[in-house]
RNA sequence: CGGGGCAUAGCGCAGACUGGUUAGCGCGCCUGCUUCGGGAGCAGGAGGUCACCGGUUCAAGUCCGGUUGCCCCGACCA
């Protein structure tokens, strides 16, 4: 490709609109353009990158037995109400009506399709396992688009839905597909780690997310550097901490203490001269279950902790889980926001976190403006019937598996696998003959790899103050060759002879034959960040040429006729070292 | 959904508070000449429905009302 005529539009300033590096970096490289919030345009260098991707992922996804399909974006509710998530999916599926009525929706993901697909064509378990993906656009109004690519409205996804007989062929389906992801990753030039994970609206019995390890990360991971123990925060679980501080008390009275405007933790323990992990937090949540059953609940933790809405939301089977409104809570508990406590609520579920169930002596709200109780005893004072892990690990905690410290850290979520059980194959009635003559439900899996979102986390872990640096294996092109001297016939003609060379040979090499000076030329080469350069300038007087590395800025020459052989084993080299 | 901010040339911004010539600046773009190893110099030039709709006024980029779009923060830890 000639950069004279390659549609790269980039910027020597930073967009006002982006605010992480990889989002800038993509909008000033002439990589992708927005066209609305969370919607985006692939520019040819961009798209390359994309495509790169894609082919990656084909060739892991083929290599463990998966078909290549590809589904419509374009679904019918009617298949989502028969899986029971049309009413379940919430704003974030983008719903639309076609001219004669029909309500419709775009595809968020596709368990409905595959499943019905399948179910219509697959009949005997002579056919399974079948592993079935495509790479396409899905759909989801996020209810704030950020971050460019990496939390868009519109975006690619590859999916793949796995259908087996049995348990056990779920859980090989499933293996095979955390080895392929692995390799797609790593091929991808990504550091990442594996995190136990929430399930959340696809559903299913248990499931991993792949995680880029980068401080814009939207996740909350916590890990242990001992054992190899790490989830997402949401999910995550810890020890039980020491309760010693309390344990040896005796129960004092219960007293009803003045707290004038004390509604915090925080407040309350300074007013009190108290440590935090002495207090009890008191939540109320509204959960709700369908659209005509729903219940408030109070939920303590310990004062120093806080609520884990996804366990508590997991543990009460709900649909949606909220806070409970300021009237709400004043039926139930007869105070005021910030004074409210487990003592005396009537007709209401209480989940307690174990952290409170030991605890002696503690603050608790009193249900009444301006004042708490101190000496409120568990189990005394309030009855411990739903004790329940709900609170949100922190660093410091220890781990649930070996008991070392736990740490926590950010990334970015580019791939999640599931095991889905019969959860899809039950709603959508998709059953086989199995060896036994019997109709059964299919072992379903379900693996996903957001494609945009794997190429700005590379951006985010391979980077400088001069731009991007692609890993050789999703780079544009490898190689960008420039004649420092527009004007100079003999630098000219040596860069395309050199460009020339290397196409021949299959390089993906561009020329930069624009009538720019070095320094521009330069400057776009780091910021597109081509792996490797070759400059055609000065060293032309002895018969050389130089090889610069984006990455290091290594520097060596050679000479004319050997700099082309040079290049192909380096970019050898470096996408061998990336899969293996 | 709540709060805040922004919208002026392709990009980044000034001008607005205090209405008044022809709306500026830097970068980019076009032409010519000179340059050529890290975003070159000189000369000339093009490019604007000042987001949109309405109002006030002799006069609106500027004041008032509304709409839309975009960005950021938050979405309740009692």
């Amino acid at each position: 490709m000639r950069m004279s005529s390659l549609f790269a539009p980039t910027l020597r300033e930073d967009p006002a609109e982006a605010e992480t590096i990889s989002h800038k970096l993509m909008i000033r490289a002439g990589m992708i353009r927005k066209v609305a919030a969370g919607i985006y345009n692939f520019l040819p260098l961009g798209y390359r990158v994309i495509r790169k991707i894609e082919q990656i992922i084909r060739e892991e996804m083929d290599a463990k037995g998966g078909q290549e399909l590809f589904m419509p974006a374009l679904q019918p509710a009617e298949l989502w109400k028969q899986s029971g998530r049309w009413d379940v999916y919430g704003p974030e599926l983008m719903r639309l009506i076609d001219r004669n009525g029909r309500p419709f929706c775009l595809g968020p993901t596709h368990e409905e399709v595959v499943t019905t697909l399948v179910k219509e064509n697959v009949r005997s378990y002579r056919e399974l396992p079948l592993l079935l993906y495509q790479i396409q656009t899905k759909f989801r109004d996020e209810i704030r688009p950020r971050f460019g690519v990496m939390r868009a409205r519109e975006f690619l996804m590859k999916d793949l839905y796995s259908f087996d007989k049995d348990e056990e062929g779920m859980n090989k389906s499933y293996e095979a597909m955390y080895d392929a992801y692995c390799r797609v990753f790593k091929r991808c030039g990504l550091a990442f780690k594996v995190v136990e994970a929430d399930p959340g609206a696809i559903g299913g019995t248990g499931s991993q997310e792949f995680m880029v390890l980068a401080k814009t990360g939207e996740e909350e991971i916590v890990y242990c550097d001992d054992c190899n123990y790490a989830a997402n925060t949401n999910q995550a679980s810890s020890i039980v901490p020491d309760m010693d501080f309390s344990m040896g008390e005796e129960e004092r009275e219960l007293k009803k203490v003045y707290t004038p405007g004390a509604k915090t933790i925080e407040e309350v323990a300074n007013f009190l001269g108290v440590e935090k992990k002495r207090t009890v937090k008191t939540l109320f949540y509204e959960a709700i279950y369908s659209q005509d059953s729903w219940e408030i609940v109070a939920a303590l933790v310990r004062g120093d902790y806080d609520i884990n809405e996804t366990k508590l939301k997991n543990y009460l089977g709900c649909l949606y889980l909220n806070l409970a409104k300021e009237e709400e809570i004043a039926k139930v508990s007869g105070g005021k926001v910030g004074f409210v406590g487990p003592i005396g609520l009537k007709g209401v579920r209480v989940i307690i976190d174990p952290t409170v169930q030991r605890l002696k002596n503690a603050v608790v709200g009193a249900g009444e403006e301006d004042y708490h109780f101190i000496n409120a005893n568990p189990g005394r004072d309030f009855e411990l019937k739903e004790i329940v892990d709900i609170r949100l690990v922190r660093a410091g905690d220890r781990c649930v598996r070996c008991g070392s410290e736990l740490k926590t850290t950010r990334g970015i979520e580019v791939g999640h696998i599931f095991k889905l059980g019969l959860k899809y194959s039950k709603a959508m009635d998709a059953k086989f003959v199995d060896r036994d003559g019997k109709e059964k439900y299919y072992y379903m899996g379900c693996y996903g790899i957001g494609v945009g979102r794997t190429m700005a986390a590379a951006i985010e872990q391979n980077h400088d103050e001069d731009g991007i640096i692609w890993p050789m294996s999703i780079a544009p092109y490898h190689v960008v060759v420039i004649p420092v001297e527009y004007s100079n016939g003999e630098h000219m003609r040596v860069a395309t002879q050199i460009y020339e060379s290397l196409r021949e040979r299959g390089v993906e090499v561009v020329i930069d034959d624009r009538d720019e000076s070095p320094g521009v030329k330069f400057k776009d080469a780091d910021l597109i960040g081509f792996p490797l350069r070759i400059t055609v300038g000065d060293a032309l007087k002895e018969g050389k040429v130089e090889l610069r590395w984006r990455k290091t800025k290594e520097v060596r020459f050679y000479p004319l006729g050997e700099v082309v052989e040079a290049v192909i084993k380096e970019i050898e080299e470096e996408l061998k070292a990336l899969s293996s």
